[in-house]
DNA sequence: AATGAATGAGGGTTCATTCAT
DNA sequence: AATGAATGAACCCTCATTCAT
């Protein structure tokens, strides 16, 4: 056959991913993966032990995915608001090459059927970024308020401008995505 | 008795909302609900046609709380930053008071099983606040881009930092508070 | 209704019973315990946790009544071969009320699903008989030899008789079954 | 390789029958015996039509084994109880010598799933020994009761004690052995 | 000949919903 | 009005069997 032979791993892996971002973990059913990935249900067992392996593996899988995007090229001897570019512009080029992956991790970040393993590389990814805005506090080109807090107004307005994308509400292209990245620093910045 | 004795179809609501603030409404099971309500679950039956009648019922009604909230003495006539400030208050306000609704409707309001009326209603309640923002743009208060993208920005931090808050990571009283709203406003104001 | 109305849990258990015997734990599926005790299978696990559970508590309920048949009216004082004499007819009247709970206990008591719990009492049934064996041995009534052989060999003649009575190969009443008394304990008799 | 190379079939054989022996034909999965047997699933479909066609031929085999133990140097011309000796020698030193064959032949003689070609052989093994018996009460060595039950007995005491040395509860070796053959036949001989 | 990935029917179990009490 | 026992469809998962390699 000459269409793309992905593994069926991977089919399954993608498939998941849409239903889980679409309809949550509980609202997908194994069998509505495996119509989707065009195998059998019992084929998804021959590569998760379970529904919440498979689900954490997915976590991992994207969350490192996304960790990997922030550390390309990362601009480390650069002013936190360049580097605040990099994050923005990392985020934004990862939702735009997997367009259920961001939304995919933020809606199941809480759960409670994420595994040990799986909170603590969210938390290192928050930690990551916390970083980040703790120097820009330190240098003066951040406000000086709880760091936690900041994260949170920053993390919480770039995931739900890239779930806007993602829905259709909003283009995700250059002009207005370089806005946003400047109202979202305008949060934040100094002064 | 001398109980407080709320009506059962209260009881249920109010354990139904954080059962499904917490685990999701597909992680929540009506005998969940039932034995958090101290009810027979077939008393839910009673009040509610199904499980999904439920929800959108519980949508609805916090929806309408927290629009009512915002309309509670909203400054009409002033500048669109104090109106800002009374939408940031009256959410904060709603959150503060009522632990889950906040985070139960940010987490369902995308749901496939949310009937079209309770969309609208959401969608209502956005459209309320972009109007805000769109005469801000006419006047010159807030910068001129694409208002739902601004809405996201906006009520991308304002939700996170109101779970956060919930999650006991920030500390949802006044000083930091006001200073978030101060953040948010930097994101969109003009200039 | 004037129907024999016995409790759903009994029924689920009679029901339970004659399939285990008939095709053993892991041949017996729970929809055929269901059908066959007209209760919907999830009525099942109202009664039982799982399936184990459910064996579990049918095999400790049989080999209780068995030893209650046992204990009742014992002849604590009475020679050994008068209380062995109590011994087979109370084993030969449990099977002959229950025609399946002794091949039932017999074809499960190894198995590897049955908790510590049923285990013990399986031991501790074993180990009454062969007290009787041993002050048998004592007395000079019985031969000198290990006692488990012994007790081997008078459960497995007496075990199998009765399988063979209730799959009707021979006949269970009174003059076949004296005499077959007599031959067991011949097996084991002093001299 | 210099490792001894028996046929895959044997391979297969030989795993299954101490996984049936110790967790019964349904305890048993077809991917168990595999890995035991050091095969591929699939290899053990080029041998056996299916799972059950698999326990007919061992359950066959090993019945053979024992019926070609039983008649070898069969003393025909000798006195029952010298054919007795034959008779519980032959079954002691199969199961000596194929430790699972015996206890498998016992727990699954009754199963559903074996064929009716496997049920015969069982029974004219029974058979055979039904007709030493019986000749036996015609010469008055052994006492004259039916004599399916006296083959119960005898054949229940048997199965019983070597299903006891297999697991280590009784010693397997000649004094033991030699007495526990006189119990036996003290059960059934006349007067 | 041999494999083991793939399948899907059917296993044990859960749960939204009903209904006799 | 209220209950919770009962139900059976549908869940997650296993495993006998097939088949491309």
């Amino acid at each position: 056959m000459t269409e793309t032979k992905k593994s069926k791993r991977q089919d399954i892996l993608d498939a998941a991913i849409v239903l889980f971002a679409e309809r949550g973990y509980n609202g997908t059913t194994v069998p509505m993966i495996a119509d989707a990935a065009k195998v059998g249900a019992g084929t998804i067992y021959r590569y998760f032990d379970h529904k919440e392996s498979l689900v954490n593996v997915l976590f991992q899988e994207k969350l490192n995915a996304l960790f990997e995007q922030l550390l390309k090229d990362y601009p480390t001897e650069s002013s936190i608001r360049e580097q605040f570019h990099h994050i923005f512009e990392s985020i934004h080029h990862f939702a735009m090459e997997d367009t259920h992956a961001l939304h995919f991790i933020d809606s199941h970040c809480n759960e409670i059927f994420l595994t040990k393993e799986s909170q603590e590389l969210f938390d290192s990814f928050i930690e990551y970024i916390s970083n980040v805005v703790r120097v820009g506090q330190e240098r003066g080109e951040i406000i000086v308020l709880q760091t936690e807090a900041l994260i949170g107004v920053v993390y919480g307005a770039i995931v739900q401008i890239l779930k806007m994308v993602r829905a259709g509400t909003i283009d995700g292209s250059s002009p207005l995505m370089d806005n946003l990245e400047d109202c979202c620093w305008n949060a934040i910045k100094a002064n």
